[in-house]
DNA sequence: GTCTGTGCAAACGCTTTGCAGCCCT
DNA sequence: AGGGCTGCAAAGCGTTTGCACAGAC
C-alpha cells in the first residue's frame, strides 16, 4: 500500500470533517484537478479493503464514504430529504433484533439503517 | 388508471407470493416474452404513485418490490447474503429513536432499515 | 376517436475495465 | 529496477427517454 499524493489528500479529507461524504464531494474536495474519477474509485475501494473507510449505502440511491474509526461505537444517519445534509446518530439500538435473528439460526449478521426527514434548518426555513 | 393484460399480471405476481422482489425476479415471474423490461420499469413506477407497491431499497445495490398491504404493520427484512431469500420480520423498534428526532426538530421522518446475513438453512449447509 | 400504455431503439449516468506510462519504494 | 498507482478512453450495466403504434375506455 503506497503512500502517494492522492491517497494522502483523500485521507486527509475524509478525517478533518465527519460526515459521510460522496465521491463526488470527496473529489471537489481534494481539487478535481488533482485527481481523476477512475482513481478516487479505485482509492476509495482499496480505502475499503485496508478497512480505513466505510461504505454507507443509503436506500435512496446516494452513495457514501466514512473514514472508518475502529474506536468509535457502531452508529447511523440522519439524512435531510431536501438539503442531503447527513447527521450522525451515537447508538443503535438494534441488538436485541439480532439477537432474536440470532436465536432463529441466523449468522453473521449485519444491517444497514438510515433516517430520513427533512432536519430542523430545512423545516423551519420552509414553514 | 388503465386495466390492462401486463398490469393485471405484474400486480398477480405481487400478490400472490409476499417478499419483495426484485424487476428481474418479477420480469421471469411474468413470462420474459409477455412483457418489455422497459413496461416494468413504468409500470412499476406508476404502482409506485398508486401506492400499490412499496420499493424496497436494500443497501447492497439490489432493489426490489413488495406489494403494499395497508393493513399490514410496518416491518423490515433480513436478507441471506448467500442465497439471497428475504424474509420479513414482523414488528419495527425504531419508534423511540425516530420520537427523539422529532423532538430535535426533525420532521417527515420515514427510515430504511435492512438486516443481513446468513439464513438458516445456508448456515447448517455450509458448515 | 381520444388518450394512455407499450415496444423498440437510443440516450443516459454511474461505475468498472484495459492499457500505457509514471512514480513510489 | 520493479511493481504498484494513475490517467485516459472505452466498455458495461441498470435505468430513463423519445417516438410511433396499439389497445383501453
Amino acid at each position: 500500500l503506497k503512500a502517494t499524493d492522492v491517497r494522502r489528500a483523500l485521507l486527509e479529507s475524509l478525517r478533518e470533517e465527519h460526515g459521510p461524504f460522496t465521491l463526488e464531494e470527496l473529489h471537489r474536495k481534494i481539487g478535481r484537478e488533482s485527481c481523476d474519477l477512475v482513481t478516487m474509485y479505485r482509492t476509495l475501494a482499496v480505502f475499503q479493503r485496508a478497512r480505513l473507510v466505510r461504505r454507507c449505502d443509503f436506500g435512496d440511491g446516494s452513495v457514501r464514504y466514512e473514514f472508518f474509526d475502529p474506536g468509535s461505537a457502531h452508529h447511523h444517519h440522519v439524512v435531510c430529504v431536501q438539503c442531503r445534509q447527513v447527521a450522525s446518530l451515537d447508538d443503535c439500538a438494534l441488538d436485541p433484533i439480532e439477537e432474536k435473528l440470532r436465536d432463529a439460526g441466523y449468522r453473521e449478521l449485519t444491517h444497514s439503517l438510515e433516517f430520513f426527514g427533512v432536519c430542523p434548518r430545512c423545516a423551519s426555513a420552509g414553514s
